[in-house]
DNA sequence: CTGTTAGCGCGTTCAA
DNA sequence: TTGAACGCGCTAACAG
C-alpha cells in the first residue's frame, strides 16, 4: 500500500471529488469551509484511513508537528549504564508523548555534550535536520546562553525546564527554594536543630536555590548555619557518601540531612549504618528526588517530588500553542511540588 | 538563520562550486565520486555547517532516516504512573538511540493499545505520518499478526524484540528457556527439590518459554513437577503476592521460588515475610528481570538480567544495514542473558 | 564522473 | 467559498 502507492492528500480529494487543496483545508481546520464539505471531506479521510505526511507537511508548510527535548548526555547515559533507576526520562516521556500526541505532535529525544566544545555543533545539527516546532530545555541547558542564542538565532521557541530565570522562552520550573524551605521546616518540627545540607551540583542552577531555601528555613527559626554542616555535593551516591563520612566525624553530628538529590540521599543512608547511625533513630534523611529507588530501601526515604512528567506536559503545551498562534512567549509557570513522608525521618533522640 | 534561510544543500553547492546534486551525492557516499571533489564539497559542508533536512530527504528519496518503536500503551503508561521503577523503556532508548545516531537516524517511541480494536489503526497512522525506514515490535506486539501483516502491507522492514519465532522480520531475543533452565539448575544445585513457579502473563510468548525451561531443568533431575508449585501469574506485584498466599498454604510449602517478572517476585518477597517465611532462610527467590528495584530491595534479588539494551541495538542495526541494502531480511539473533547471584538466594535449611 | 530534469506530498500564495 | 499555480529541500532517474 505504501512502497508504491501510500494514501495521499490527492486520493482523498478524489474520493470526496473536491480538489486537493480543499481537502488541506478541512484537515488544518482552515478558514471558509462550509459544515457540509467539512463533513464531506472528514467521510472521505476516515473512509481512506488517510494521515498526512509530517515530512511533507513540514516541507511545504511551516510546521514539523515535531518538540525537540534535549538532555545532557553524560548523566542521561551514565544512569541508563549503570541502571539506577533514575526516572527523569520515563517521565518526561510520560508527560512530553501524550501531550503531544493530543495534538499531532511527537517529541523526540536528543543527547548532546553539555561540556563539549560541539555543543551548539550538535544543538544546530539536530535542529537542521529535524525543523523541530519547538525546543525543551532540561537542566543544565535551562540556563545555557551558548544554546539560547542558538535557538533565537533559529527562530526557535523554547521552553527551559526548571528555570525559575526570566528571560526568552517559557520557564517551567518548581519553587526549588520553597520545597527546601518545606523540607527543612518539617525538619526542624520534628525537632531537629542540627540539620545538615548536602548541596548540589554547582552548575546547575537550582543547587542555589535550594540552598537558599534551605538556609531562609534554618535562620527563620533564629538558628545560625554551621559551616560544617554544608557538604559539597555534584548529585552523585558517592558525594552523598562522602558528605556522611566528614559529618560523622564532627563533634556534634547532625540528627537530620537534607540531600540535594535521590542518589546523594542514598548515599548518606548506606554510609551511615556503619558509621553509627541508625536511620531513622540518630539520624532523619530527606531526599530531594522521589525516584523510585528511594521509595525500595530501608527505610523507605521522605522526599520531595518534582513535578517532572507535568513540567514537560505543560512545556509542550505552550510551545504547541505558541506555535500555533506565532506568538514568542517568555512566560513563567511555577508548578507544585509533593513532599511525600516515608520513614527516613522521626523525631531526634 | 533559520525562519528565512536555512542552510541548504545549494548553499553548500554555490559555496564548493558544483551543482547540488554532486553535493548530494557526496552527502549519500554515492558511486562516482573523486575524492577531490569530495573533499571540496565537504570542505564547504563544514565550513557552512550544513545538516541535510531529514523531512526533504524523506520526500525526495526512499529513506527517511527514522525508526520507530512500538510499545504497548497500558502497561508502558502503567509503569510510567506508578514509578515502580521499570526501567525498559530506558534501556530500549540506550540501546536504540545510541545506534540510530551512529547512522543519522532517530528512533521514535509510539504507544498503541493492543488490546483496542484501533490498535490497527493506530499503527498505520503511525506509518503514514511518519514513513518510518523501519520497525521495532516489542512484546505482545512482536508476535501480533495483526502488526506484522499490516507492516508487510506497507513494505516495511520490522524487528521483533523477545520473539523467537520463525517468520518475517528479524527475531532478536534471549533465550528465555534456556535462562529459566540456568536459574532452576541454579536453586537444584544449591539443594533445593521443592521449587515453586510463578507463571509469566499467558499472552506472552516468553511465557511458555520459561516454563519449559523451569520444566526441563526440574525434570532432568528426576524430579517432578507438583501442580500446585505452578501459580499462575501476569508480571504483576498483586499476582506475585497472590502466588506466595497460596504458597504458604501449602503442607509442604516450597524452599524456592522463580518468579517470571521484577514485580512478581518482589510481590512474593514482601508477602513472605508476614507469613512466616524469611528469605532466603526459609525461602530463595529468583527474578527474571534485573530492574533497578530488585536491587535495592531488602535483600537484593538474584536475577536474570535480560540484554534489553543490546537487543535494541542488534534490532536497529540490523533494520538499518537492510534498509540500505535493500534486503528483507527475516534473520533470527540470539543474545546471552546475564545470571547475577545476589542476598536472596541460599541452600534450604 | 558530473550536471539536468522531474517529481515526492503537502501548505501557501494567489485568482476565480 | 473553492481551485490552480508554485515551491519547500532533497533524491532519483536520466543525459552528457
Amino acid at each position: 500500500m505504501q512502497k508504491k502507492g501510500a494514501i495521499t492528500i490527492k486520493h482523498v480529494a478524489a474520493e470526496a471529488g473536491v480538489s486537493f487543496q480543499t481537502v488541506s483545508r478541512v484537515i488544518n481546520d482552515g478558514p471558509n469551509v462550509t459544515p457540509a464539505m467539512r463533513e464531506r471531506v472528514m467521510n472521505a479521510v476516515n473512509k481512506l484511513g488517510y494521515v498526512p505526511s509530517l515530512a511533507a507537511r513540514r516541507l511545504g508548510g511551516s510546521r514539523s508537528y515535531l518538540i525537540l527535548a534535549f538532555n545532557d548526555r553524560r548523566p542521561t547515559l551514565d544512569g541508563w549504564e549503570s541502571r539506577r533507576g533514575n526516572d527523569w526520562v520515563d517521565q518526561m516521556l510520560y508527560g512530553g508523548m501524550i501531550k503531544c500526541a493530543e495534538h499531532g505532535y511527537r517529541m523526540l529525544f536528543e543527547l548532546v555534550d553539555s561540556h563539549s566544545d560541539e555543543l551548539e555543533t550538535q544543538v544546530q545539527a539536530a535542529i537542521s535536520a529535524l525543523h523541530p516546532d519547538g525546543v525543551i530545555l532540561t537542566p543544565p541547558h535551562s540556563d545555557d546562553p551558548r544554546i539560547t542564542e542558538l535557538l533565537h538565532r533559529n527562530g526557535l521557541i523554547f521552553a527551559r525546564l526548571g528555570s525559575r530565570r526570566e528571560g526568552e522562552g517559557f520557564a517551567v520550573y518548581m519553587d526549588d527554594e520553597a520545597a527546601a524551605r518545606a523540607a527543612t521546616k518539617y525538619l526542624l518540627d520534628l525537632g531537629h536543630t542540627r540539620i545538615a545540607y548536602v548541596e548540589g551540583h554547582p552548575e546547575y542552577a537550582i543547587s542555589g536555590d535550594r540552598l537558599r531555601g534551605f538556609r531562609g528555613a534554618i535562620e527563620s527559626r533564629g538558628l545560625q548555619i554551621r559551616p560544617e554542616y554544608l557538604q559539597p555535593g555534584d548529585f552523585t551516591y558517592e558525594a552523598g557518601q562522602r558528605a556522611m563520612a566528614a559529618l560523622a566525624k564532627l563533634d556534634q553530628p547532625p540528627t537530620a540531612v537534607l540531600a540535594s538529590s535521590d542518589e546523594m540521599a542514598l548515599g548518606v543512608l548506606h554510609a551511615a549504618a556503619p558509621l553509627g547511625f541508625s536511620v531513622p533513630g540518630e539520624l532523619s534523611i530527606v531526599s530531594f528526588d522521589d525516584t523510585p529507588t528511594v521509595r525500595m530501601s530501608v527505610p523507605s526515604l521522605t522526599a520531595i517530588r518534582q513535578p517532572i512528567a507535568a513540567m514537560t506536559s505543560k512545556a509542550a503545551e505552550l510551545l504547541i500553542q505558541a506555535k500555533i498562534k506565532g506568538l514568542e512567549g517568555n512566560s513563567r509557570h511555577l508548578l507544585p511540588f509533593d513532599f511525600i513522608v516515608r520513614d527516613s525521618t522521626a523525631p531526634p533522640r
